[in-house]
DNA sequence: AACGACGCTGTAAGCGTTTACATAAAATTG
DNA sequence: CAATTTTATGTAAACGCTTACAGCGTCGTT
């Protein structure tokens, strides 16, 4: 039931272990008799090299690890494609692992992957990853994506998420919004309180001492529903009229608050303007097709393991302790205007 | 630069490098003392055991390998999510990997896995995936979903694409369109084209003598565009009228088909009727959201990756040469019935 | 007091590779 | 044709880890 070991193909082949291993490397030093027979009876045993002492002598695996919240859905899987991308260019491959939120699985992840990897890719946006930082292993190169670890990363990627709730808002007032609203991320996502304290911001000195409605999502399309609701039934109880522009922290929330809005018989944006965050796909094919700032994920993946392998590169290079953190880029994102917050008579 | 080894921490709490590995991972049979300084070493010199190393002792890797023509998009992520969910309730990591639809990526995929994970889970719906038999070792466990691979794996799971055919046939008939078409995935898609055979019989059933337009997709959703313009340019150039009913082979490219339509002007559903199949996520979001036939995307991963977990078991106990090729499961798509379809005025 | 039982620790073998080094055979040279 | 280089092959060490086995105190028991 084992499966073949070199050592049963060099037997086969009636060479020995190191040729067998030489041949089936394409080390040129073999004589041709030789690497024929290997060959054969490397096909005939279904012999498939062992990665883990591979890796072992080696002391290389042209594996990353990538490390996300989440591995499926809109935003996530964009981001694995520019990273597989990426990383197929270089012939590397990934080892891929959830964190779902939980710190503790994280953890348990990064041991996982401890020497099964060349390097780390991870995505941690949550305010305690610092605990993260205490257990990475100190020789692995690391890149963060969107997060604030610690100064552990030899480079990251991240988002201006406060400038990008500053644009959102401008582009509402800009849309003749007299009142805004928000429905924001978790707290416990670093991300989400930058988009938040960008939208206050904004808001504050647009219309200074209004009043903003604010509702605390949880990035799914479900807390998106539920804000809308929330702001509907406020609204209905108090008499006040609705937000005319709200400012939704992702794009998944903003499909759900379309749907509520919908069923409440809002008109999006007549009504209700609303801006997203991410251009996920789904955001074009909303209706009305959803205007959201664009981050560019698939480039996030890609950039991100691009300064990855440069920090490879650098470490196995100069073997040196100089470790210096690397560069951080900060992407802006950009606005793209849809229907959903394209109305007609901005009053100017 | 190199990672602190077990031997290293060994040195540092001044125990043996057995000592130190029973510590590590939680034997019993250590004093508390001992446990409390290697634990303590560990963390000061960030150890972090080599996984390549482990498993090489071990024999497994409590890790399973997945192969998909692609590790993003609506339709993987949600198999990924699948997996990734059945993976975790039992403790199992994921090395996930993508073939991009090449042949020789997939199997330069699997050699990568090998040795470095327990069993393997495939999904490769390509018509000569045979020639992957070729090179799996024979030794892991294979689970494959919607693939015909061969019969080397220990358990299948995979789509009744030609009943599901058949069924978006008989709804469009339903719903009183006289004239049918089919936008159908790449000729070297094994799933494309039993959806499509399912198409053709069902049609010529029902409308006996009748031609069926055809437009042969890829699968993407730019191709589902082309599809549908087509369609009008044919009707256009001939004066014919357009098929009152079309199945598209899949969501991503009824959304272009949806597009398409839109910009020329055709109401959907009543002038032109559309089905798509898979009922990714971004269905219920189109406009008008699309009837498709619903495949249960994610349960394809999770009952995949269950099958693949009940053959370790068996791999492992039964230490036995008997590898029978395990039960294969056939889900049978659902019609998922929403406004794409639903002629107001069905003309009996 | 001698004995076995028990609990903790260390020594060393072995997992499947790669590769430096030694060796043997063949090819090149003067 | 002997001396020398080149080329092909084999031997054995090393990678970091787990674990069978042996060693050795410490007890409790006769």
């Amino acid at each position: 039931m084992k499966g073949a070991t070199l050592k049963d193909v060099a037997r086969e082949a009636d060479v020995s272990i190191a040729s067998a291993s030489r041949a089936i490397n394409g080390l040129d030093n073999v004589a041709e008799e030789v690497r024929r027979r290997v060959l054969e009876a490397a096909s005939k045993l279904r012999y498939v090299p062992h990665g883990g002492a591979r890796s072992l002598v080696m002391a290389r695996t042209n594996t990353v690890g990538v490390l996300l919240p989440d591995i499926y859905g809109e935003f996530f899987s964009e981001i694995i494609r520019g990273v597989d991308v990426a990383a197929r260019a270089r012939g590397l491959h990934l080892l891929v692992s959830g964190s779902h939120g939980d710190i503790n699985e994280a953890v348990a992840a990064v041991r996982a992957m401890g020497g099964r990897v060349d390097g780390l890719l991870v995505m941690s946006p949550f305010v305690d990853s610092q605990d993260l930082a205490a257990v990475l292993p100190l020789n692995l190169p690391l890149v963060t994506i969107a997060s604030r670890i610690g100064k552990v990363e030899q480079g990251s990627i991240s988002i201006d998420n406060f400038g990008g709730g500053v644009k959102a808002v401008e582009h509402l007032i800009d849309q003749g919004c007299k009142t805004l609203a928000h429905i924001s991320g978790p707290p416990s996502n670093f991300e989400a309180q930058e988009r938040r304290r960008g939208f206050l911001e904004a808001a504050n000195t647009a219309l200074p001492g209004a009043e903003h409605r604010l509702f605390e999502g949880d990035f799914t399309e479900e807390s998106g529903y539920r804000g809308a609701k929330a702001f509907l039934n406020a609204c209905a109880q108090t008499g006040e009229p609705m937000p005319e522009g709200i400012f939704v922290a992702n794009d998944m929330m903003a499909v759900g608050c379309l749907l509520a809005l919908r069923e409440a018989g809002k008109a999006v944006p007549d009504e209700v303007a609303l801006v997203g965050f991410d251009d996920i796909p789904i955001a074009r094919f909303a209706s009305p097709p959803l205007s959201t700032l664009r981050v560019g994920v698939f480039d996030l993946g890609r950039r991100g393991l691009e300064l990855l392998v440069d920090a490879m590169e650098r470490d196995s290079l100069s073997d040196g302790e100089d470790r210096e953190s690397g560069e951080g880029i900060v992407v802006s994102p950009e606005l793209v205007f849809r229907d959903s917050s394209r109305r007609r008579a901005p009053p100017a």
